[in-house]
RNA sequence: AGAGAGAUGGCAGAGUGGUCGAUUGCGACGGUCUUGAAAACCGUUGACUGUAACAGGUCCGGGGGUUCGAAUCCCUCUCUCUCUGCCA
C-alpha cells in the first residue's frame, strides 16, 4: 500500500509511475486519494477538538462531584449533550471517509523502480542474462509429459497425472517413486543451500487467515487465486511468501535484528482460474506444487543489494542443477501488483523448446510493510520503514519437467543431476 | 469437547467508575562516583496520530454498549492457563 503522505509529497511522480504500470485511471484516483486524504484530516481535526471539549467537561465533573457540588456538577452536565451529538456525528463521518480513502487506496499497485523497464506485456520483458548450454537431445526425445510414461513401468508412470484426477482432479498429480523421492531430494537441497547463504528455515502453517492474505496483497481483489476454506475463512497459502512475510506483521523490529533472512519449502495451491488452455500441460501449470521460498526483511538502503544476492543465490540453484536458464528484468506492465522490482527466472525445456517461468524475485520496498504495519526502531529510537523481498528458490514441477526433458539419454533413461544424487540415491531415472 | 480462571507498557505485576496513559519492581538507556568495572545513588524509558514547535486526539486482547466520564460495569468474539475427556 502505498503512503498518502508520499503521494501527497510525490503526486507527480506517484501518476507517472502508475501510469508506467498501464494503471489508466491513475490520475483520478490519485485526486480522489487526495481529496479524501485531505477530508480525512479536517475531519480529524474537527472531531479531535470536539473530544478535547468533552474530555475537559469531563473533568471539570469529576472535580465538581468531588468537592460535593453536585449542583453544579448536574449544570455542566446538561451541556456536555451537545458535544455528544456532534462528536458521534463527525466520528461516523471520519469512519466513512477513512474507509472510502482505504478502498481508494488500496486499489494502488506499488510503483515500479527507475530501472523497470517501460512496457505492457511478457514481450517487453528484458533479458539481462543467460547461462547454461541447451543441450542436444538424442533424436526420440520427448516432453516431460510423454517421457514420464516410460520411466518407471513397474509401478506405473513416476508422474501419474490420470491417477491425480480420480483423488482430485486436473492439476494434481501424483508422484511415485523416483520422482517422488527425486522431489523429496530437491526440497532438502534447496533448503540446505538457503540454510549456506544465511536463511533460517522456517514451518508456517499453509493456511492463512484473511489478515495475512491482505498483508502481502493477496486480497481484497485476487481472492479467485486462492482456494478458500470457507468454514473456517482460511485460505489454502498460493506461496509460503504468505505465512512467511506475515510473520512480520504487525512487528516492530530493533536494527539488532536485521537483515531477516528466512526461507520455507510449502507446498503452493492456485486456482488459476480460467489460465486453462495450450501450454498447460504436465508439469506446466499445476494446482499444487511444491516450492521451496526465500524472504529477506532490510533496511531500505540495503534492499537492492539484497535483490542482487537472492538473484545469485537462485542463479547458483541452476547453475547447480546444469540447467540452461535466463533472467528476466520485467517490464512494467508485467510485474505483479505489490512489487517494485522483479526479476524472472525461466529454465529451457528442451523436450518443448521453450523457456519455463521457475523463479520470480522481488522487491516490495515499502508497499508490503506499509500493509503489514511492519517497521523498526534505530538507535535514534524513530521509526522507520522497512523492506520486504522474496524470491522462489526454486518452484519444483517446472524444475523437475526441465530436468526429465533435457537429461533424457538415447536409451530413454534420464540422468539426474550430481548435487542431487548425494539426496535421492540415485544417478538415473529408468 | 465440558468446567473454572485469566488477557494491563520490553518482562513481572498493581489498579474495580473521576486529573490513570496508568503505582511499583526488573530490564534498558543517560549521569554521579571509580584507573576501569560492579555496587550504590539520581534521572530517563510504550505506540500511533498530529503540529513549524507546542497543544490536541486514540490505544489497558478485538468489536460493540452503558455513562458527563470506562483499564475498571454490561454484551460479544478471540486467545491463554488449570482440571476432565478425546486425539496424531
Amino acid at each position: 500500500m502505498l503512503q498518502t503522505a508520499f503521494i501527497r509529497e510525490h503526486t507527480e511522480l506517484t501518476i507517472a509511475g502508475l501510469q508506467k504500470r498501464g494503471f489508466h485511471e491513475a490520475q483520478q484516483v490519485v485526486e480522489l486519494v487526495l481529496e479524501l486524504d485531505k477530508k480525512r484530516r479536517a475531519l480529524q481535526q474537527e472531531l479531535d477538538d470536539v473530544l478535547a471539549a468533552s474530555n475537559a467537561k469531563a473533568k471539570e465533573i469529576g472535580g465538581l462531584m468531588k468537592s460535593g457540588l453536585r449542583e453544579l456538577a448536574e449544570a455542566a452536565k446538561a451541556e456536555t449533550a451537545d458535544l455528544k451529538e456532534r462528536s458521534k456525528s463527525l466520528d461516523e463521518q471520519h469512519k466513512a471517509v477513512e474507509q472510502e480513502l482505504h478502498i481508494e487506496l488500496v486499489k494502488l499497485p506499488n510503483l515500479p523502480h527507475e530501472s523497470v523497464p517501460e512496457g505492457r506485456t511478457a514481450d517487453d520483458n528484458v533479458t539481462v542474462q543467460e547461462g547454461g548450454v541447451k543441450p542436444t537431445l538424442p533424436s526420440g526425445a520427448l516432453p516431460h509429459w510423454e517421457l514420464i510414461k516410460k520411466l518407471g513401468q513397474a509401478q506405473g508412470p513416476i508422474i501419474d497425472f490420470e491417477l491425480g484426477n480420480k483423488i482430485t482432479g486436473a492439476g494434481f498429480p501424483v508422484y511415485k517413486g523416483k520422482a517422488a523421492r527425486l522431489q523429496r531430494a530437491m526440497i532438502a537441497y534447496f533448503l540446505d543451500e538457503a540454510a549456506k547463504a544465511g536463511y533460517m528455515e522456517v514451518q508456517p502453517p499453509i493456511l492463512v487467515n484473511e489478515d495475512s492474505g491482505f498483508g502481502t496483497g493477496q486480497l481484497p481483489d485476487k481472492e479467485g487465486q486462492m482456494y478458500h476454506a470457507t468454514a473456517d475463512d482460511l485460505y489454502l497459502v498460493p506461496t509460503a511468501e504468505v505465512p512467511l512475510t506475515n510473520l512480520f506483521r504487525d512487528v516492530m523490529l530493533t536494527e539488532a535484528d536485521l537483515p531477516i533472512k528466512i526461507t520455507a519449502h510449502t507446498p503452493c495451491f492456485r486456482r488459476e482460474a480460467g489460465s486453462w488452455g495450450a501450454h498447460v500441460r504436465g508439469l506446466n501449470r499445476l494446482h499444487q506444487f511444491d516450492k521451496v521460498e526465500i524472504v529477506q526483511v532490510v533496511k531500505p538502503e540495503d534492499s537492492y543489494a539484497a535483490l542482487d544476492a537472492m538473484v545469485a543465490h537462485v542463479q547458483s540453484l541452476l547453475e547447480n542443477l546444469e540447467l540452461p536458464y535466463r533472467v528476466l528484468r520485467l517490464c512494467a506492465g508485467d510485474m505483479g501488483f505489490t512489487s517494485a522490482l522483479t526479476f524472472d527466472f525461466e529454465v529451457w525445456s528442451a523436450g518443448q523448446e521453450r523457456w519455463l517461468e521457475c523463479s520470480s524475485v522481488s522487491n516490495f520496498e515499502t508497499y508490503q510493510a506499509t500493509r503489514l504495519k511492519l517497521r523498526y526502531k534505530n538507535a535514534d529510537k524513530k521509526t522507520h520503514p522497512l523492506h520486504t523481498l522474496n524470491g522462489s528458490a526454486l518452484a519444483l514441477p517446472r524444475i523437475l519437467a526441465a530436468m526429465l526433458e533435457n537429461n533424457q539419454q538415447a536409451d530413454g533413461t534420464v540422468k539426474v543431476p550430481a548435487v542431487l544424487v548425494p539426496y535421492c540415491g540415485f544417478e538415473v531415472i529408468e
